[in-house]
RNA sequence: GUGGCUAUCGUUCAAUGGUAGGACAAUGGUUUGUGGUACCAUGAAUGAGGGUUCGAUUCCCUCUAGUCACCCCA
């Protein structure tokens, strides 16, 4: 009965654009001109909204979870192994902490954070990376003080506020791992091993790292200003949006995509060769270190990271499907400077990050087999009233000894439910009728056999026992 | 944030300026306490709002969402 969509009285919210400016209090606004905005709200009706993730959300919903779950648990097993210990902070920080570590140029910052006032008042934003509300931590527990190299490793959704597109989400999953406390480029091949280990574990063939070298603070400065120099000389050989950058993020010209930018950059100067002494070994050993554990990676000279606070060693994992089409799955690199500048001791720091939602697409996409979660292997069906009593007992004292049960409750005929019980693949079916629930007995069918006996309570988990592992033998 | 493409039952694919059809899935049934197959039946959709029109799911506009390319990144 689709009732005809009652013709609501809709008040026509036209014109008005602009002068939407501030509007303090907007105390004075009526209802119906109030927030006009470009909220586009405006022409989308309550109950929609309601029937609707936010842009950008989405559900994961039951049949991608084997997916999720190996992810989870690969990750965890890696942490476990190589001595990280989980920590999980908030989801909200203040926004400045952000501001302060990924840099006030970065397009994250700039336009991606979702960053809003509390009802105290407070500057906050959902966290758009790990590493900030770690490092954070790691000063206000006065974490410098443990063993180090201390490890830390978090798993959780972040938040940018981007175009979305697949396997680009605003709400996203990231796996991430920092070690604080040490500044041996031994390291960041163990890093990169850590990565390695995890995503070929997941079944992701064709992984390859790119790495880079961006050197200390200093060294980088002296860098931009030579590649300044050189581009401002051909400013006009570039594209528009590389001459606006110019002034902010040099460095982001060289991984433009713009055929005259990477032409005029193949002879740009790179950050290698500026590098202090101490970073040029630091790197040159790291790449020893990468050889000796055989790890595919390839220099880089043009990678650099989105984020202000890396220094030294960047690197980006990819994966690369038949046709040669390559996925980012995720990056790190050092930040030696970053806890400092946030108030703590100098601490030397590395990690990087992976994006599971990539990764999940990664697996289907390569068609990885998925967690399998252990399947009920008997069915549980009654008949009648005094039956579904009884068959509640009956189901939580099996799952007790370790049977998994499926069930269909709620269905009457017992046709119908063996039908389910058959669909579901199950292995034996137990059927309680009227009868039985009297006696205190059940019937046991074995479903590939189609035999079926009546036992009584004490012998039915016997029974039941006894065929599956028959079958077990069997398959062999 | 910019530009392109797209939008039909839960899924997938049809069709039309004039009552939207199939397949798969779902639910019930084929004498009601026994599975498969088959057969029958049932429920289920034109993303939202506006415009043009006698009439719009179809044409136009706006919004929303998805997708692709930028941007950026994971």
């Amino acid at each position: 009965m689709p009732q005809k969509k009652a013709a609501v009285r809709k008040v026509s919210a036209r014109g008005q654009k602009s002068q939407v400016k501030k509007m303090p209090a907007a105390k004075t606004a009526s209802r119906k001109s109030a927030a006009p905005k470009k909220t586009s709200v405006q022409n989308v009706s309550q109950e929609e909204m309601l029937l609707q993730a936010l842009r950008g959300m989405r559900d994961i919903l039951p049949d991608d979870q084997p997916y999720w779950e190996r992810v989870r648990k690969a990750l965890t097993h890696a942490a476990q192994e190589y001595g990280f210990q989980r920590i999980d902070t908030p989801i909200v920080e203040y926004a400045h902490l952000f501001t302060r570590s990924i840099g006030t140029e970065t397009d994250i910052v700039e336009k991606e954070m979702y960053s809003f006032v509390t009802r105290g008042g407070d500057k906050v934003a959902l966290r758009p990376e790990f590493t900030a509300g770690i490092a954070r931590a790691f000063i206000q527990h006065g974490m410098g003080i443990l063993p180090k190299p201390v490890k830390l490793f978090s798993i959780g959704p972040v938040y940018r506020y981007d175009r979305p597109q697949e396997g680009r989400y605003r709400e996203f999953w990231q796996g991430n791992f920092d070690m604080f406390g040490e500044s041996d480029p031994i390291l960041d091949a163990q890093t990169i091993q850590l990565a390695y280990r995890v995503v070929s574990q997941l079944g992701l063939k064709n992984i390859e790292f790119q790495i880079n070298s961006i050197g200390m603070p200093e060294s980088r400065r002296e860098y931009e200003k030579a590649l300044i120099r050189y581009l401002e000389a051909q400013k006009n050989k570039l594209c528009q949006h590389c001459r606006d950058r110019l002034a902010t993020s040099p460095m982001r010209v060289l991984d433009c995509k713009e055929d005259k930018c990477i032409q005029l950059t193949v002879h740009a100067p790179q950050s290698l060769d500026y590098l202090d002494q101490e970073s040029r070994d630091h790197f040159k050993r790291l790449l020893e270190y990468l050889d000796e554990l055989e790890l595919p990676y390839t220099i880089n000279t043009r990678l650099v990271r989105g984020l202000d606070y890396y220094t030294k060693t960047v690197f980006e994992i990819w994966s690369s499907d038949k046709e040669g089409k390559k996925y980012s799955l995720g990056g790190g690199g050092r930040y030696d400077g970053l806890i400092q500048s946030l108030g703590g001791e100098a601490t030397p720091a590395i990690g990087f990050g992976l994006g599971l939602d990539r990764i999940v697409l990664e697996m289907k996409r390569t068609q990885v087999k998925p967690y399998q979660e252990p399947k009920a292997r008997v069915f549980l069906a009654q008949l009648g009233d005094m039956a579904k009593k009884k068959s509640l007992r009956l189901f939580s004292e099996l799952e007790k000894n370790g049977i998994l049960i499926a069930e269909s409750f709620g269905r009457g005929s017992l046709k119908s439910q063996l039908r389910v019980a058959n669909r579901l693949g199950v292995e034996v079916t137990i059927i309680v009728g009227q009868k039985e629930a009297l006696d205190e007995t059940a019937i046991v069918k074995d479903m590939v056999s189609g035999t079926q006996e009546t036992v009584t309570y004490e012998r039915l988990v016997d029974a039941v026992k006894k065929i599956l592992k028959t079958n077990q033998v069997l398959q062999g």
